[in-house]
DNA sequence: GAAGGTAGTCAGAGATACTGACTACTTTGG
DNA sequence: CCAAAGTAGTCAGTATCTCTGACTACCTTC
């Protein structure tokens, strides 16, 4: 765990960074109530809703987690549960106004850290990096998907 | 937030894959009783002992935190907490010789992962991608120090 | 239509992290 | 030298996130 720079801290304090800015964007917006959390998995929800069930495999957590999220965002009225008409026993989570307000805040966020990145880093090692991390996805990532 | 394959997410996706990885050995090792916040701070005790402000502060948790998350450890054995000889306000967090023999145990597992990454990547990516993200922390890590 | 699988919830628990208030000790400035 | 201010750490209380296990309701398949 301890090798002088741990590739893994490295990794993990771009990271932090990059979430905290987001968040940091967000609640500066107003949306105060969202926590990290609530905010990974708001991400996850399709434009045509999404099933408990998907989202919880989505974000990695269990379908009781997910379903604690999500009656977190449903009380915030970010989105609400309709029957899915195809599967009496499924429902569908899907986006309000409200989170549609939010996403591109977070979304415009993360492309402003992105550009300070590139402008301190330089076009092509940017590249280079969102390159081989994406390679790197292929055998770190259980759940190539979004 | 979302913006296709956000840098973010890649950079969580790689760190969480190594933190599993060292998590895994460590407890495959018969190491059951330790956490992933307990781990990060025990990384963080100085061969001469720590104070809980310094280990607080560099894990970047409060002092309250860092508290409880050292009375764990040393329940489990892994540090004891001694009296600091030059000021009689702190106490020293040493690591035992449990915690000496876990350690190396996880630096092997981070090993590993960094050998079958470079593997994958080549010698010559793998140097960039560390290059790189230690440039990147230049602006991303307000605590430069370990 | 019975058997087994899937979607989701309820109940209970533990880990992690916070804020605020406090004690004990040290340092500093008059 | 001592009062004021600062620092180290703890105690109490709370919020958040996550889990396991057990359950109901519904769907699919043979």
């Amino acid at each position: 765990m301890t090798d002088e720079v741990n590739i893994g801290v490295l990794l993990f304090v771009a990271y932090r960074a990059m979430e905290n800015r987001a968040f940091a964007a967000v609640a500066a917006a107003g949306y105060e109530d969202i926590t990290p959390a609530q905010g990974k998995l708001l991400q996850r929800v399709d434009e045509d809703g999404s099933r408990l069930s998907e989202l919880a495999e989505s974000a990695q957590v269990t379908k009781q987690t997910a379903g604690y999220l999500v009656d977190q965002l449903e009380r915030g009225g970010y989105v609400e549960r309709c029957p899915d008409p195809g599967d009496a026993r499924a429902r569908l989570v899907r986006l309000t106004g409200k989170a549609r307000d939010l996403l591109p805040i977070g979304a415009a966020a993360v492309s402003e850290v992105e550009a300070e990145w590139t402008s301190y880093l330089g076009k092509r090692r940017m590249e280079q990096l969102r390159d081989t991390l994406t390679r790197l996805r292929e055998i770190t990532d259980p759940y190539i998907d979004r």
